[in-house]
DNA sequence: TTACTTGTGTGACATCCATCACGAATAAAG
DNA sequence: CTTTATTCGTGATGGATGTCACACAAGTAA
């Protein structure tokens, strides 16, 4: 498949133009699983339109806790880069490839360009800011709100959503994601198995609730 | 002064056409103190530029607690309600007027109209978008990384930023945009008084620190 | 003044969760 | 098969903070 088609297929609805300019300026790159694309702190000088694999946002401490923030998949991009100023901006977050990923980098400058020039590319813009503004909205309310034990499902509930009922993550991980400690996480996970919503396995679970 | 110059003068840069299009669509309205301008699942009809007063918003949950998240303050706009959709969206926050306040309410369908006519609106629209979107970033590194010491810092700061050295917030008050309890706050703004970083009144304290 | 309301201070206790300690289960390597 | 590393299970303990109980202080109304 070409990525033209590709493209069309991913990120639907734009213009002809446009997707001729995301072709000729944007760049595409390659990352293997765990390189780190974003780091907190980095000045943001491209932003990204994900073609293949699975981008993971988290924040990060400087006593370097964890907190999982949101999953960015093909056909979206990474909106902490879709800055439209000229003063490139600082990360608060850091993006990290949970699996191989193939994506297109383009440059800031044309940020600006395509929000003025194609309607349907601020249109674009928008609905990812808009999206991702809920979704961190969503995550306040489970951590401001909730004890671990109701975050850990709404946390593997979004991770089955995005992955399939076969999770492959260690307590470890999740306990990482959810700034919270391994001993936490398998007690609480226990629980849920013997309530019968998973079934815990070496490196995975099951999701079987739902 | 007319409407029209406190415009200008609030949301600078607008088209001269936007500024008579804003005039002649959007309806000026008042609310006192304490009224709820949007609340939890509410649908949302109409977008909001404060002209005088603060808002503040913040997350309610089912049992009734609640967690600050930002103020709105004159030139701004409810981020939450520019929606660029058709199909009206919910309120996951309540926005309640901190002060009497005046505001611009705007119907959705010019939103947008405006999008795609004005370029100078969808920057606003986007720089809206961005700086909550790091505000909640912000607010999520709190809760995720930080005891209530800090967090009660940092909020307070944020109430000093707003308010002015002498905020007027009773320890209940403060207990709640925290999610936290009354005791708790008392006995942390002691601790704070002690290291003479504030004075505590009745009703109110004085922020020395800095 | 007296009574009443509202806000604040503080000890005692309970709960959630992080940490420590250690052993068992599983997979990989020799 | 034996050894080793990794992952998971679970009790014991402690710290942060929510909850309860009650006293006191500062206004407000009668």
């Amino acid at each position: 498949m070409s990525t033209r088609s590709e493209l069309n297929q991913l990120f639907p609805g734009l213009e002809e133009g446009l997707y001729e300019e995301i072709l000729r300026y944007g760049e595409i790159r390659e990352a293997p699983a765990g390189a780190e694309l974003l780091r907190v702190g980095q000045t943001i000088r491209s932003t990204m339109l994900v073609l293949e694999g699975i981008v993971k946002l988290y924040q990060e401490s400087d006593e370097g806790e964890e907190y999982f923030i949101y999953h960015i998949q093909p056909g979206q991009a990474c909106a902490v880069s879709m800055v439209c100023s000229y003063h490139a901006e600082q990360s608060q977050v850091t993006a990290r490839a949970l699996t191989d990923i193939r994506y297109l980098a383009i440059p800031l400058q044309y940020m600006d360009k395509w929000l003025s020039q194609y309607k349907s590319w601020h249109y674009f813009v928008i609905r990812s800011y808009r999206s991702r503004y809920d979704e961190l909205l969503k995550t306040i309310h489970e951590i401001a709100f909730k004890n671990m034990d109701e975050r850990l499902e709404f946390y593997l509930r979004g991770q089955v959503k995005q992955m399939g009922k076969q999770v492959k993550l260690t307590h470890q991980e999740i306990a990482n994601d959810l700034n919270s400690s391994r001993e936490v996480i398998s007690r609480l996970m226990k629980k849920m198995e013997k309530n019968g919503w998973i079934i815990i396995h070496r490196n995975s679970f099951e999701w079987i609730r739902d």
